[in-house]
DNA sequence: GTCTATAAAGCGATAGAC
DNA sequence: GTCTATCGCTTTATAGAC
């Protein structure tokens, strides 16, 4: 009997479709004018549907996050494996997470919206991922500290947060508005900008 | 006959502590999380009441950042004559960025929000004196590329999108719930970083 | 599990008396 | 101009038939 294996296969590919358009709404007007409407329309089910899978917006979004952490900590295993220093690799994500941006695909939630901090601190598999990342990258930037690629002056901390936040830095979304620039030349300017503020 | 005038100072005056009102919530909660109904309450005063001076929301979340263009303009004059040169300057108008931070008075306004963006872009007192600040902090930066104190390769734009992107910097709120360094010790990182990563 | 239909609550904005 | 009371709409979440 494999009738049941197959219909788990057929729920788990609409979560991951449910996932991927909130990941896509998300990123594009953020989680408080994303609507479940908005979300079910995009998907094409209704919406008891939807509150079958997730019981709630908030997890909605700890999904979508779960989901862009897994995809990052595929990309430092990626990137740990090509051979470059403790700089080149932090480099490489700081760049990954721009083409996210540009892609449409980096979510962008509310650091003072209270319930969904709420939940995402409750949800296991999202904070499981966060510190795994954290750890990762805190790493990385000890060992560049002490090849003197980063100012071994500033907290890693400090370091790690500012990584995490330029990764939505709103100044890449208002250079491409401009429109005078194509988007790598962007890029490139802000990874050398940010990077340039951290080093030695 | 002064009376009509002392009735305009009361009407002044209640204008002015609902906009103080509102640059408190906005920088406490965001526009979204801000309600109408918070703000009547915090004032002491009926809603009808409050729409009777603003027709809108969004028009509320204008003239609060009104205000705060208008105290920045005052800082750019106070530091220009402080007799620095236009790094300095510039670096004093960030440093003054981040305490409006620390104080609770930088609104937060989502770059997202296209109806509040609309109301924005149709406030000609808005559009004014953002276009006045623009072009002070503009000269100073075309002045310290001149200088060769900031890098001259990037497009004055960027330099003053940056320090637009950095007066809300979250790293900023991060670092300081994280309770191990003081407000002062953090300013002086962030300011560092930031220019050192804009630097020649 | 998926659907239609609806409940329940919050919010922006306004009517009308004073 | 200010108040109380309420409208009208949106949005999250659920009930119940299939």
């Amino acid at each position: 009997m494999n009738r049941p294996r197959f219909r788990e296969q057929v729920l788990q590919a609409r979560e991951e479709a449910i996932v991927a358009s909130v990941n896509r709404l998300l990123a594009e007007k953020g989680f408080d004018a994303m609507t479940v409407d908005e979300v079910v329309a995009d998907v094409g089910i209704a919406k008891a549907s939807l509150y079958k899978h997730f019981t709630s917006k908030e997890e909605l979004a700890a999904a979508a996050m779960v989901k862009v952490l897994e995809r990052a900590l595929d990309e430092v295993a990626r990137v740990g494996g090509l051979g470059l220093d403790a700089l080149g690799r932090l480099q490489a994500m700081a760049r990954w997470t721009y083409d996210q941006q540009l892609a449409g695909q980096m979510p962008a939630l509310p650091a003072q919206n209270s319930t969904l901090r709420a939940a995402l601190t409750a949800d296991k598999a999202y904070v499981d991922r966060l510190m795994q990342l954290s750890d990762a990258l805190g790493a990385w930037i000890v060992e560049a500290q002490g090849d003197g690629q980063l100012d071994a002056a500033l907290p890693p901390e400090l370091v790690l947060y500012t990584l995490f936040a330029r990764a939505c830095d709103p100044v890449l979304g208002v250079m491409r508005a401009g429109g005078n620039h194509s988007d790598g030349q962007i890029v490139d300017w802000l990874v050398k900008t940010c990077f340039r503020g951290l080093g030695a």
